[in-house]
Formats: structure tokens, C-alpha cells, sequence
RNA sequence: GGGCGAUUAGCUCAGUCGGUUAGAGCGCUUCUCUGAUAAGGAAGAGGUCCCUGGUUCGAAUCCAGGAUCGCCCA
């Protein structure tokens, strides 16, 4: 006989599979040919959100990249064409910090000592330190993309289709510079980004003056009078020397107060403070006397003398030195009423931009106060503190000073307090398209659903113009020109610049763009770059036209790719790429560059912990894959939760996966071929329902059909977890009730089993291409050796027809066997012994369910003889419960008294009623109602002394007593089991034909000849011989000696 | 401090439209079955469905408040 299928290993490692499927793959080239397959089909775009490779790839870019991987995987199969172009994101602070660090450099004096040039070259090399590490990972997970051809955002024509991008949003009038309060490191000189803040050692707890401070009414408002004193406090005395106003909150309760511990203390008992009136007692100490209350609104307007007078009140306009209205104050700490230094906080910013106050920083990027702050000009702002307030004693103008610890942020490279510092920045007005981008939100499908509206839409709805600029080295330049009179003019290409310059960019990094010049189209001056680059993350938003260097060329390749279908990357992006990639395309093109979006949580590990390096509890991708394979780790992710769940990362889970999924796929797998190729049994045409004869067959086949049309529904949403759980589900029911109900007809060699089963298999391991590729591949390319050459080139199975009588049918089947093993396990019977019946409660449809699968459900039960009660009530008493789901609406609030009418009924009767379909009638308040059969639920209550096991409505009974037969039968198959295990013992193939020799127990002897025919066809011996009281293995049976001895016959 | 999410058995997770005995897998104990399986089957132990209040005839499920954890932001 012939061997259609390469024989199955049993023992095969995964990893070691997947070695292997990955080299066919290479060779055959399979991932190209996939998208070869789908020129000319309508396209499904899939945008890569490049990650940076200056740092080794983690378990958690594996959970992005196989989501990444699995739709595109999925949608290929549904008949689209899929283009899979990877990318890297290459500029931006931490690829400068890792060259820094690697330098040994501390500040950005050191960059421009070293060079520009050569820091921006040492930054290229360090974008792909890891890029072969990234390589490596991403192909042995099977995440099938384009890194050949990848775009790269260092490119000179990814920077030129920014450039464009820039120009064209500068046109707009959406891009201008202007001053932000940024978090600035006074020795370093430079700005620290959020992602420097969040460095570990940032904050730390520090101890700052905490001083409260007057300042006298000379205009009044409201209840004011003049000399009543403003009370503030702050914990920067530095910055009261450019005081520009003070924010009071409009509805909260103020007050004029005199008196107090604390006044009394600095001397200042009659003096009137205005301040919060929750705040009063904790200020002003104890027996301070309210003279009047009012809301913050009415005192608005009001004009005070400043601290210090170094800056006059006009420098900051008209309402410089002012009460302003702010909707940042609070009563929680302080006074009430909050100091507004405008260069020197963000809210105070935002007040000054609200009230058009004129910024006037008195600060110099060192940390020194200039000229304008006469006494102090050259001092250290933190050293001047301490007589600062000391001239405010002086003054009368301190109420109070104590100590006041709190965590303050430090730079994480020097150590120095960081300053908020008003800088100039250019922006993007992205505020001015908020209500765009909110559309543009409203269009994009979110996963989870949640986000849409909640963290990304609700960030939106606040949406700030976008900080564009950083004073950095290694980044797209800011295509900025502008001359010496201030005027500006953006470049949009390498031409335009060639035009104006007569130079040509061979690098448009820094610092070769810094030295081009040109002459101002208006004033004739020369114009020259503004030495910032960009944010980053603009140049990842900006891959949609980036990567194709849309519009200077491939204008049709960006349309045919625009929108994407489908992104995916972790939750963090909804700030980071999620919006970049939203806001730049709403900004270019008023739409949004994406429809579907999947979000991942984040992976902890096992005991909730983040991962970290400093506690060591970094999962390695590489050692998880060595161990369980890319299969498992990807079913793990796709299958474990919902991916925004976020994962608690559990090695534990992964083996249980293998075994629990893989593993029980790969026998199913390995013992169709066993048998199959044992009879000689090609592959044969997919059988339809009709086809088929068996019940078990149609089921499965059914089921089969539920599975496809479950997993072609969930994936269409994008909810990889639902479909992956559907199609291990039917693994399991294909393996452990198709299978082990059918293994007879498989040893016979029953041609529709066969086909049935590799049916399965084959359908099965197309619906988890996309899932387990791997060992997809492999299972399908054995089963189907005249198929494709690879699974991955296959339709995604189409569902079959289902056949819901029978799979009700079967359910029902399925609960009354395990009801009778149930009751096989009371009675301490061996499933080994036959019995002689077993007696099945069922009525009406479940009945004929049972009776259709009888032969299925006496073979599982080992009985001769399946009886039916026609009376639910013969096995047991009958108890009546009032189906709530049906009476609760139409009873509402006549329920209890229902479900007492209905415990008055006579259980007997009603049940009988229920049967043949009658209605019964309750009374209830003097109304008659009648209760249908839906109404009602009758339930058997256990008969003592009487053993059966029951649920619901049915209940299986075993004849337990045994007859001098059914005794000899059974012993008949326990001779079968002791010589399938001597089989065994000698390591027999299933196949193998014996010659089998027995001795031992005269009984059992007997039973063997009486049997024989049975015996031998069970066991594949060609020749019995009773001779062998000394021969082979030993065995006992109901205490009998037996002695087994099996040969390979010749 | 704000926004978003989560909380169900020892662990990992389901739980549909609100329906009255809340499920699965793993793990544990006991038994059983086996010409594929590291498997399968049965029984047992294991639950304050985070808490409090509300809506409802009825709440794990809906609403409000709170607690804890996580993420993002300030």
C-alpha cells in the first residue's frame, strides 16, 4: 500500500517545525507570492507605524508586530490585495540620547564641541544598531512585511515630502513660532521633553521656600478698598519679581479678613487680606474676622501694586497687574489667589495668552536674571531667593515664609531643579482644525470602542496648537527660512531650494541645510534656516505621502494607499502616532488617514508588575520562541483576552496553550495520517452534508460550517480573540468527540470518515493561517499535498450550510451520555463492562434527538440496549418552576404571586400538560390566565433509593445488574485490553498483523475461544493458539492469571 | 487633581437582551478510559461576582457614590 501523507511525528517540536516551515517559506518565496496572487483585486491598506531600531526588540513589539500581522494575513486570504511595507522611524531625542550616552557627553555644548556633522553621523549608524535583531524577530514570528524595501524617515526623499507637508500647512497659516513654557534645564541650557521628565530619578522631593505675600489694592473693584492686601502664595519666590497679574477663580467664595495667629505674628493684624474663604483660618491662623464675602468675579478688574517694581505693569498691557479670572484656581492649597509670572508657568501662560498679556522673561537661559532686574541682574534665580523674600520682610509686604517639601522635577542627566521657561517654539495651529479632527475621529472604527470617544476623543476636544520644533541635532531640519527684517518663507523641495540657493542637498540633515542661504524675496536680505528640527512624531505622520515621497513623485502609489484600512500599535499612541497620523492628514487633506484601529494594552509581567530592567522581570522574545515556538506565543496573544485588556505575561499559559490547542491539533493531524496512510486512503474531493450518510460526519461538518462563519464574522470586526477561541473550540469537539466517536470507522478504513476528517483538518488549518501560520503550513501542505504550495495562497474557507436540527441533536446526544457516564461513575462499573441498558428520560424533541444518535450514545455508554420513559415522572418527581423570562414581562409586578400560583399547581398534572402541549390556567387576583408550555419548566427531583443521574428535563438510568453473558463479554474485552497492551509493549505500528499466543485461567480461555472471532479482529491476529501458560506477559484479570505473548506475523 | 479602563473560583479567563442553582480551562483530591494525544471522561473541594446605596417583580449585568489596581494627562 501506498503512503499518501509524510508520516507524523508525535514527539515534533514546535520550534524546530517552524525552523523549517521558514526556510520553505524563503526559498519558495511564499510572502511575495501572496500579493502576486492579488494584483489587479481591490486593495486593503495597511499602514506599518515604524518603530525605532537603535534598541532591541521586546516581547511587547512581538504582541504589536503579530497583530500587525494577523488582519493583513486574514484579508489577503479574503481576496485583497494586501501591500505590507515596513518601515523605521529614525530621528528624534532618544536616538540622540543613546549616541550621547554612548560619547560619554553631558549637555548640548558637548554636541556642537564634537561637531554636528559627526554627532548626526554617529545618530545614523545608531538607528540600526538592532536592525538585524529586528529582522530576525520579525520573520521568526511570522510577521510578514516589506523591511526590504522599507521607508525610513532619515531618507532625503521622506524629508523632502515633509518639507511639502510643512509648506503646505504654512500656506494654510497654520504654522507659526511663538512662546511655550517648557520644562528647561537652566544648566544645560536646553529643553527637556516629556519622555526626559519621565526618566526614572526626574522628580525628587526637595524642600522650597514657601512664602505668602501681599499685594495692596490701588484701583479697586467690587467690595475692594484701597490698601486691602492680595493674598498670595508661592513656592518659587524668584519669579515674583515679574509678577504680570494674579488669577482669582470667578465663582469661588473670596474675602476681606482681618486679624488672625499668622497676622498677628508678622505684625499685621490690621491689615485687610483679600482671600479664598476656605483657605482663611489655615493662612491667617486662628481669630481672623470676616468682614465681607463675595465670588471671585466681582473683584476682576481690580489694580494692585506688584511685589517688586523692577517691571512696570504696563510692560505687560493694559492688564498687566490686574485680578484676572483663571479657571486653574483652586481653594486646595495656597490663598486662593495665584501669582501669574507669565514666562514662567503654563497655566500663567495660557492667562496671559487669554488676556493678551505681553510675555516679558527677565530670566536668561542660564538661570541669571538680566538687566531689568536691577540689584539682581547676574544672579543665580534659586541663589536670590533668600533675600528676596528678606526684602519683602523688609518691605511689610510678607506675611508668612516656612520650608515646604515636595517632589519638583530634576534633569535626569545633571541634576539641577529644572525652570518652566517661556521659549520661543513654532506651532502648528492644530486648535484651529479641532472641530476637523473631531470629524475626522468620528469616521475611524476604534478597538476597543471605547478610546474613540473616551481617552483619544476627549483629548482631542482639548486639542492645543502642536509644539513643532525642537532645539536638537538629529531630526527633519524645520524648512524654515527668514531673514534679518523677520520675514519668512517655508521650502517645500530640494528644487525650490536649488532655485533660490543654486544648492543641492546631498544630506538635508543638520548642518549641511544650515549653511544654505538666500536672498529675501521681499527685502532682498539674506535668508537663512531657523536652527530647529521637527517632532518626531511629524514624521511619522506625515508615512501616509512620506514613504511613497508623494507629491514629487509616486502621486498615484499614495492615492492607491490612501486611506489606511487598518493600523494597529499600542495604546500609548493614541497621543504619539494615532494622532500625528490623524492630525497631519486632517491638516493636508481633511480627512482621516485611517479606518480601523486596533489598540494594545500593556504587557506586565506574571505578577501584575511592569516589566523593567531594574527588577529583572524583561521577558525575552527570543527565549519564549526557543521554547514554545512563534505559534504559541502568537496564540497566546490573539487568544488569552482582548489585546487592549493588556496581558499579564504568564510562560505558564503559553505551555497550557500548546498542549491544550497545539498539540491536540497535531495528534487530530497525526492520527489521520496514521490511519490514512495504514489503508492506503488518498485524499479525496471535500464531502458536502448531502454526501454524507453518517450523523457524526453531517455534524461535524455543520459545526465546521458555525466555526467558519464565526471566525469570518469575528475577524471581519477585527476581534481576533472571539474567532481564535470558535476554531479551538471545534478543535476540541473535532478531536475529542468526532474522532473518538469515529475511530472504529477509521481502523476500517471507512472512506467517508476519512474524507470528512481531512476536510476538517484542511479547513481548520486554513482558518488559522492567519493565526498560527506555522504549523497551519505544515499540517496543510501534508493533507493536501496536489493543494496549494502553501495554505497562505488559499481563499479563506467560504461556510458551509449548517444543520441546526442535528447539531441540537447532538447537544442533547452529548448530555445524555455524559449523564450515563455520570452514573457509570456512581455505580463503579467499568466502562469496559457492557450493560445491558440504559434507561433515557426524554420527551419530545430530545427524545428524538437521543433516539436518532442512539448507536452513538450506547457505544460511548457501552450498553446493549438504550430504553426511553415516555414519563419524565417514572425516573423521577417532577417539580414545576415558572420560567421567569417568558412571565416576567408579562407579569411585571405580579411575578411572586405567579411563581406561587405556580408551586400550587400539581406537579404530575402539569407536567403531563407541558408534554402534550396543553395550556394550564392560574388564577391570580380573580383573573384567569393561561400559562403555555414556554411558560413553564419542569425539572426531576432524584427519586431516593432509585440511582440515575438527571438535568433539566432528562435523566439517564443504568440497568446495573449483569447476566453470565454480559460477564463474559466484558471479560472478552478486557482480554482485548491486556493484548493491546502487550501489543504495545512490543512496539508493534497499529497496522502490524500478530500471531498471538494465550494461556493462563481455564475461564478466560474459554471466554477467548467463544470470542475469538471478536478477539482476533480487534487485536489484527492472524492466529490464536491457547498454549501459552508460560509464554509472554502476565497479566490478571478479575483475578484470573492470564499470559499474553504477541508476534509480528510474517 | 482630571480622563479612560479594569475588579467574577487558588491561577488565567467567559458570562448574550437584567430572568432566580454564575461557567470553562489550569491546578488540587479520588476514580476511570485509551490501536492518536503531553490527552479524554466522572466525582469532589473551591465564589461576599470589590464595597455601599439605588432602579426593578427580579441585578454579576443598569444607575450613583466609594475602594483598589493599571494606563494616559496635569
Amino acid at each position: 500500500m501506498s503512503a499518501p501523507h509524510r508520516p507524523v511525528d508525535s514527539q515534533q517540536s514546535f520550534p524546530a517545525l517552524e525552523e523549517s516551515v521558514l526556510a520553505r517559506w524563503r526559498e519558495d518565496d511564499v510572502f511575495p507570492e501572496t500579493i502576486r496572487r492579488r494584483v489587479g483585486a481591490p486593495p486593503w491598506v495597511f499602514y506599518e507605524g515604524p518603530p525605532t531600531a537603535n534598541g532591541r526588540p521586546g516581547v511587547h513589539h512581538v504582541l504589536a508586530r503579530v497583530f500587525k500581522d494577523i488582519f493583513p494575513r486574514y484579508k489577503t486570504m479574503r481576496g485583497y490585495r494586501v501591500d505590507r511595507r515596513g518601515g523605521w522611524d529614525c530621528h528624534g531625542l532618544p536616538v540622540e540620547l543613546a549616541v550621547e550616552a554612548q560619547l560619554g557627553f553631558e549637555s548640548k555644548a558637548d554636541i556642537e564641541r564634537y561637531g554636528i556633522a559627526e554627532f548626526n553621523a554617529k545618530c545614523r549608524e545608531s538607528v540600526f544598531a538592532y536592525l538585524e535583531d529586528w529582522r530576525r524577530l520579525t520573520e521568526r514570528i511570522g510577521y510578514w512585511v516589506d523591511l526590504d524595501d522599507a521607508y525610513r524617515t532619515l531618507d532625503n526623499s521622506y524629508i523632502e515630502s515633509v518639507w511639502w507637508a510643512l509648506k503646505t500647512i504654512w500656506e494654510k497659516d497654520l504654522l507659526y513660532e511663538s512662546y511655550k513654557v517648557v520644562p528647561h534645564c537652566p544648566r544645560d541650557e536646553v529643553t527637556l521633553s516629556s519622555h526626559e521628565l519621565g526618566q526614572p530619578g526626574a522628580y525628587r522631593d526637595v524642600v522650597d521656600p514657601s512664602v505668602y505675600v501681599g499685594y495692596p489694592v490701588t484701583e479697586p473693584a467690587g467690595p475692594l478698598a484701597p490698601g486691602d492686601e492680595l493674598l498670595i502664595w508661592t513656592t518659587t519666590p524668584w519669579t515674583l519679581v515679574s509678577n504680570a497679574a494674579v488669577a482669582v477663580d470667578a465663582e469661588l467664595t473670596y474675602v476681606r479678613a482681618r486679624g488672625g495667629a499668622h497676622a498677628a505674628e508678622a505684625g499685621a493684624q490690621e491689615t485687610v487680606f483679600v482671600l479664598a474663604e476656605a483657605l482663611v483660618e489655615r493662612v491667617l491662623g486662628a481669630g481672623a474676622e470676616v468682614l465681607e464675602r463675595f465670588p471671585g468675579a466681582a473683584i476682576e478688574g481690580a489694580r494692585y501694586a506688584p511685589p517688586f517694581d523692577y517691571i512696570p505693569g504696563s510692560a505687560y498691557g493694559p492688564r498687566g497687574h490686574t485680578v484676572l479670572l483663571g479657571d486653574f484656581v483652586t481653594a486646595d492649597d495656597g490663598t486662593g489667589i495665584v501669582h501669574t509670572a507669565i514666562a514662567f508657568g503654563e497655566d500663567d501662560f495660557r492667562l496671559g495668552e487669554q488676556y493678551g498679556l505681553t510675555v516679558v522673561n527677565p530670566v536668561r537661559p542660564d538661570g541669571t536674571y538680566d538687566e531689568r532686574i536691577g540689584d539682581y541682574a547676574g544672579r543665580n534665580i534659586r541663589a536670590a531667593n533668600a533675600d528676596l523674600i528678606e526684602d519683602l520682610r523688609a518691605r511689610g509686604r510678607l506675611l508668612r515664609a516656612e520650608d515646604y517639601e515636595h517632589a519638583y522635577p530634576h534633569c535626569w542627566r545633571c541634576g539641577t531643579p529644572l525652570i518652566y521657561y517661556a521659549k520661543p517654539s513654532w506651532y502648528i495651529r492644530t486648535s484651529q482644525i479641532r472641530d476637523r479632527l473631531l470629524a475626522a475621529n468620528e469616521t475611524v472604527n476604534w478597538h476597543p470602542e471605547h478610546v474613540k470617544h473616551g481617552r483619544f476623543g476627549h483629548w482631542l476636544e482639548g486639542n492645543v496648537d502642536w509644539a513643532l520644533s525642537r532645539e536638537r541635532y538629529w531630526g527633519t531640519p524645520l524648512p524654515v527660512w527668514r531673514c534679518e527684517q523677520g520675514h519668512t518663507h517655508v521650502i517645500g523641495g530640494f528644487d525650490e531650494l536649488e532655485e533660490r540657493s543654486g544648492v543641492r542637498l546631498d544630506d538635508a540633515h543638520r548642518p549641511y541645510v544650515d549653511d544654505v542661504a538666500f536672498p529675501c524675496a521681499r527685502c532682498g536680505q539674506r535668508m537663512t534656516r531657523v536652527p530647529e528640527v521637527i517632532d518626531v512624531w511629524f514624521d511619522s505622520g506625515s508615512m501616509p505621502f512620506a514613504q511613497w515621497h508623494a507629491p514629487h513623485e509616486n502621486v498615484a502609489l499614495f492615492e492607491d494607499h490612501f486611506p489606511a484600512d487598518y493600523v494597529c500599535e499600542a495604546l500609548d499612541q493614541t497621543r504619539g502616532w494615532f494622532y500625528s497620523l490623524l492630525a497631519v492628514s486632517t491638516l493636508l487633506f481633511d480627512r482621516s488617514s485611517y479606518r480601523n484601529v486596533v489598540c494594545l494594552g500593556l504587557i506586565l509581567d506574571g505578577e501584575g508588575q511592569k516589566m523593567s530592567k531594574s527588577r529583572g522581570n524583561v521577558v525575552v522574545p527570543d527565549e519564549i520562541l526557543d521554547r514554545f515556538g512563534a505559534d504559541a506565543l502568537r496564540w497566546y496573544f490573539f487568544t488569552s483576552k482582548q489585546p487592549w485588556d493588556g496581558y499579564r505575561f504568564s510562560e505558564e499559559t503559553i505551555s497550557e496553550m500548546v498542549r491544550q490547542f497545539l498539540l491536540q491539533l497535531w495528534n487530530t493531524y497525526g492520527f489521520y495520517v496514521l490511519y490514512a496512510n495504514a489503508n492506503g486512503i488518498a485524499p479525496q474531493p471535500a464531502p458536502t452534508s448531502d454526501q454524507l450518510s453518517n450523523d457524526l460526519d453531517r455534524w461535524v461538518l455543520s459545526r465546521l460550517g458555525e466555526t467558519v462563519a464565526i471566525a469570518r464574522d469575528r475577524l471581519d470586526d477585527y476581534d481576533a480573540t472571539t474567532a481564535g477561541r470558535a476554531i479551538q473550540t471545534f478543535v476540541d469537539d473535532l478531536s475529542n468527540w468526532y474522532v473518538r466517536r469515529s475511530r472504529r470507522r477509521f481502523w476500517d478504513g471507512d472512506r467517508d470518515a476519512f474524507a470528512t476528517l481531512r476536510h476538517c483538518l484542511v479547513t481548520v488549518t486554513q482558518l488559522l493561517a492567519p493565526f498560527t501560520p506555522f504549523v497551519a503550513d505544515e499540517i496543510y501542505r501534508n493533507l493536501d499535498p496536489d493543494g496549494e504550495s502553501s495554505v497562505h495562497l488559499c481563499d479563506y474557507p467560504e461556510p458551509a450550510p449548517r444543520d441546526e436540527a442535528l447539531e441540537f441533536a447532538m447537544g442533547v446526544a452529548r448530555e445524555a451520555v455524559r449523564l450515563g457516564l455520570a452514573a457509570r461513575g456512581a455505580s463503579k462499573l467499568k466502562l469496559r463492562q457492557p450493560l445491558r441498558a440504559a434507561v433515557v428520560t426524554a420527551t419530545g424533541r430530545e427524545r428524538e434527538a437521543i433516539e436518532r444518535l442512539a448507536e452513538v450514545v450506547r457505544d460511548e455508554l457501552n450498553v446493549k440496549e438504550l430504553r426511553f420513559v415516555s414519563a419524565a415522572d417514572e425516573l423521577g418527581q417532577v417539580e414545576v418552576k415558572p420560567n421567569y423570562r417568558a412571565l416576567g414581562p408579562r407579569f411585571g409586578k405580579k411575578m411572586p404571586k405567579v411563581a406561587l400560583a405556580v408551586a400550587a399547581l400539581d406537579p404530575a398534572h402539569v407536567a403531563a400538560a407541558v408534554r402534550e402541549g396543553r395550556t394550564i390556567a392560574i388564577v391570580l387576583d380573580g383573573h384567569d390566565h393561561q400559562l403555555g408550555p414556554e411558560d413553564l419548566l419542569t425539572v426531576l427531583k432524584p427519586l431516593d433509593g432509585y440511582q440515575l443521574e438527571r438535568e433539566g428535563s432528562h435523566a439517564v438510568a443504568l440497568e446495573l445488574t449483569l447476566d453470565d453473558e454480559l460477564r463474559r463479554e466484558g471479560l472478552a474485552r478486557e482480554l482485548v485490553h491486556a493484548i493491546q497492551a502487550a501489543r504495545k509493549a512490543a512496539g508493534l505500528d497499529v497496522s502490524d498483523r500478530i500471531a498471538l499466543t494465550v494461556g493462563g485461567a481455564e475461564e478466560l480461555l474459554a471466554v477467548t475461544r467463544e470470542y475469538e472471532a471478536y478477539v482476533t479482529g480487534e487485536t489484527l491476529a492472524t492466529t490464536v493458539r491457547y498454549d501459552g501458560a508460560g509464554a509472554g506477559q502476565a497479566f490478571e484479570i478479575d483475578g484470573l492469571p492470564l499470559r499474553v505473548a504477541v508476534v509480528r506475523a510474517g
